[in-house]
DNA sequence: GTGAAAGCGCTAACAC
DNA sequence: GTGTTAGCGCTTTCAC
């Protein structure tokens, strides 16, 4: 390694190039007509002296840090990279830095960036997460932050939200199920402190409503949303004496957990035992048998978080909380 | 939403406690002694005012941003997630918070990063990336910022490194697959910019040399590192007079993506072609044939970076670049 | 077209 | 145990 550099101020630059820091300052920021000759001054200056502007400094004194933040469970689910990237697209027309938070769906994370974004006084926050309320959401926006909330919209107005409408996909699957394979259809939810495990349970039972069916017992199990969680519930499933004969899982991680074991335990799929997933991640097509699932369309809901954060952190910061719904549907392949 | 809320500083809160600034500050850092009486009072001001340190004017103050970047090609490639967390995991010890910021494998992308880490100053920078060079990190390295490589260290010393040992695994797979299927076993690479790309290649041909065989014209292919490249190069391997009896894929999603490519034309994996790939993201355990490929331990590359600046950051600013090796090593399924 | 000076919100000597 | 004060590096009135 170097010397710890010398440290390189816009002063020394404006000494250097015998102009004033005002002059410097408009040289980058071109808020300001600057002589040209001046200007080469300028940029030879910095250039000779390894000048890098400060985005601290400026930062605190603009009032604007030009960063949103991204706040995710789950990294390592590929559902939200794809999301990520949607929001970074919608954001890269103007200036926008985005980071990417993980929480691992740990609920002493989601609250510690959210603490992030509002003491780094962050422009815009784009959260996803189980264990904040809107409420907290709303008490960040209120600090200045732009915030747009991917899950369901509260039953009162807070901040926007973009969502898929989780329980009338989950209610299609299941019904999907239930016209295919009979009664016997049970569903493998995650945490159930999500809001979306919730909808998904709720659209499980409102299949068996509408059907004029009553859930099975033992029929709805909660595990983690991983291929580990999927894999347990199966086991669990299985381990009892009336087995299902179809199982919907809260998401594809967890169905292909599922396929896993069942597979592991010699039945087949779906001959055995019929698997449906949630999201159609990329690998959802990938296992064999190919994965029934629901598309949730990540990058679209991406997109239009990013553009909904736009429009706030472009000003319009008092206009009602709005809800943008991109319906998650169902898709059929071979394991259900 | 809210009406733009009034800004509280650390002096609003002095003044309603009754304080300096000074004591409201060492309050929030306890770098010095304070009578509890005061600190309740300093507590309460600041719940009733609502008050929210401000992190960008401290980091200007002490000259530290407690924050390190992680700049990776392809966020929706399973492989950097699990990457990402090793780091992350590392550095949750310390205080430091991590972004991550995704290139799309773009030139221009990997330069913007590069530049944001330093005028943001941050304190450490993790970086992979297929354009910029040693010598370009060196340079953020001499800004102030640590910076940590995933890649194969440089001909002369330059940053900390971390690296898995491209060459020899890539050799490795290549024997194995001509030991199994002779002579005709082809390459598809990835993006010939990446020096990854370059080593894996230097590899593959090794292989062939040590076996005393020339390497088949033709069986050299340069596509993307995703599942569509794979399929691409599966499809143009396929087109020629003499089609391969394996194929090396230069990562698992290439090696997905040429799986998918032969299947849809009938031909059986790896009856009529055998598949390998690199990596060992998970999905490479879901798709059938399950992949033969090399373990790349993305948690423990990200946990040694991790570590690496870790150790920069926290003051060991001048000994000579280390280098860590962690081996990749081939896995054995059932494609190849 | 250019400069002087004030201040963004915080911390850390240096005082007491 | 607490307060005064001088900046951190930049932008931006206001003046010329």
């Amino acid at each position: 390694m170097l010397v710890p550099m010398a440290r390189i101020t816009i002063d020394d630059v404006a000494a250097r190039a015998g102009v004033s820091p005002t002059t410097v300052s408009h040289v980058y920021s071109g808020h300001r007509p600057v002589r040209d000759e001046t200007r080469q001054l300028v940029h030879q200056a910095a250039q000779e002296l390894g000048y890098r502007p400060n985005a601290v400094a400026r930062s605190l004194r603009v009032r604007k840090t030009s960063t949103v933040m991204i706040v995710l469970p789950d990294i390592t689910n590929p559902f939200y990279p794809v999301f990520a990237r949607g929001v970074q697209d919608a954001l890269r027309k103007d200036d926008y830095h985005v980071l990417l938070c993980n929480t691992d769906s740990r609920e002493s994370e989601e609250r510690l960036f959210l603490d992030e974004a509002v003491s780094r006084r962050l422009d815009g926050l784009v959260f996803m997460g189980y264990w904040v309320t809107t409420d907290e959401l709303l008490e960040v926006a209120a600090t200045g932050v732009s915030v747009v909330h991917l899950g369901q919209p509260a039953d009162r107005a807070t901040v926007d939200c973009v969502w898929s409408g989780d329980q009338v996909a989950a209610e299609q699957v299941t019904s999907y199920l239930l016209g295919r394979y009979g009664q016997s259809v049970a569903f493998i939810d995650g945490t159930m402190e999500a809001a979306v495990s919730r909808s998904r349970a709720a659209g499980y039972r409102a299949a068996f409503a509408s059907a004029g069916h009553d859930v099975p017992a033992g029929f709805e199990i909660t595990e983690d949303f991983t291929t580990e969680g999927g894999r347990r519930g199966m086991a669990l499933l299985l381990a009892g004496d009336g087995p299902p004969r179809a199982v919907f899982c809260a998401n594809d991680l967890m169905a292909i957990g599922a396929l896993e074991e069942a597979r592991r335990r010699g039945l087949t799929v779906p001959g055995d035992v019929a698997i449906a997933g949630y999201d159609d991640i990329d690998a959802a097509r990938l296992v064999t048998p190919a994965l029934t699932t629901v598309r949730n369309n990540p990058d679209l809901l991406g997109a239009a978080c990013g553009e909904l954060l736009l429009s706030r952190m472009g000003g319009d910061t008092d206009g009602a909380p709005r809800e943008v719904l991109i319906q998650a549907e169902l898709v059929i392949r071979e394991s259900a």
